[in-house]
DNA sequence: ATTTAATTAGACGATTGGTCTAATATATTT
DNA sequence: AAATATATTAGACCAATCGTCTAATTAAAT
């Protein structure tokens, strides 16, 4: 099912360790961007996570505040993780830039594949549960909207400037169309554990820019 | 808050009733789709409608024998109800079949705007959490959708039949987008609590049309 | 009058969620 | 190296949630 490393840690302050690379905190944050990706925000139980790291309540709640704060974290985490594929993606040079878009989208379907489509999109899953959940998340979960809006923009800006794209289009509007329709289409292949509506909702995309 | 009526109920067995309304069923119904489309499956807890109703939990174990069962009630109770509404605008006469998307779209961002944009689709929610859901679920809520496509379906051939739209578009194809960008328009509209992402994708989608 | 059916009332046990304090081990200071 | 401070784990604890089950109440059916 899951494969985050379960070492049992020891207890009492650890020795030090240059790398200053925390490995609880790491992998409490994996585990739970794993289970939020999946079943979000209030279906996640902490015991659930704590339970597929392998430590005690009492190391989370070291490490985090409260739920809240770790989610909070969560996002953060998980939109720099994305923001590294989208740029992998979107600035691709060796790509024209309308093929960066498809290249990003196949990826993202074979992603969703591989997991069986059981896992979507935190930021997508998070903005679904706004009205339960506390309210610091809905400013950070539309920050990071407005980060991925801008890098499809910009990949649209020069899609226009290599003659890709029609003049006519909107460069800010089509991308921000394009994430809340995507958001759709994650949802949508979730729900039918199948990738047509991706699929579906590219073509139709990219056909309304030329 | 909420105007549920929390009429006290009298024990034992009601005295007959031709009109053959549960009272008491179907303000468990409500309640619970009030809440469902607020904050989904997994954050509503029984208790809490029971409370909103105001009847003990043995009423509801008398009327649905699991919180499972509720669920998959109220998704048929759900879809009904949306089924009215579509049909009220998408086979208006007095409109032409393109003035119809439009009424119903206007007529959403009325009602999410009612309700300050904390309440979405219901079926959104639960395609959002489906893997934390039973697996029925999955079932009930692709036939709702589906049902749903049908319906702009046919109000997209009756635009071509009138000349509204362009003889190529696939209206089988284009009413299936429409619901994967919609709910993401849904979801979007609940985040930013305003109703941009509605009107955006509403307008985005006709001109796809022409 | 008696029995049967429908419904409400709410106690109960198992499980889970989140918080908090104690225990333990290493680092730092003197 | 002894004493103190810091980092981390361990897990007790209480409140809430879910679902079950029995009793109580009222009306219908016989």
């Amino acid at each position: 099912m899951s494969n985050i490393s379960t070492i049992k840690r020891r207890r009492g302050r650890p020795p030090k360790d240059q790398t200053g690379f925390n490995d609880t905190k790491e992998a409490l944050l994996r585990s739970g961007m794993e289970l939020l990706t999946e079943k979000g925000y209030s279906a996640t139980g902490i015991d659930e996570i704590l339970r597929q790291v392998g430590v005690p309540k009492g190391s989370f709640y070291h490490y985090f505040g409260s739920k809240e704060v770790f989610g909070l974290e969560l996002i953060q985490y998980y939109s720099s993780f994305f923001r590294h594929k989208l740029d992998k993606f979107l600035t691709d040079q060796s790509l024209s830039p309308i093929e960066r878009l498809i290249a990003f989208s196949e990826d993202a379907v074979n992603g969703m594949a591989h997991y069986n489509f059981k896992r979507g999109c935190l930021v997508g899953n998070l903005g679904q549960e706004m009205s339960a959940l506390p309210e610091p998340f809905r400013a950070q979960l539309k920050t990071v909207f407005y980060d991925w809006q801008l890098k499809v923009q910009k990949c649209l800006e020069a899609a226009k400037e290599a003659g890709q794209i029609s003049d006519d289009v909107d460069c800010q509007q089509s991308a921000y169309i394009f994430w809340v329709g995507w958001e759709g289409a994650v949802l949508r292949a979730k729900l039918e554990r199948c990738p047509d509506a991706l699929i579906a909702f590219s073509k139709f995309y990219l056909d309304s820019l030329k």
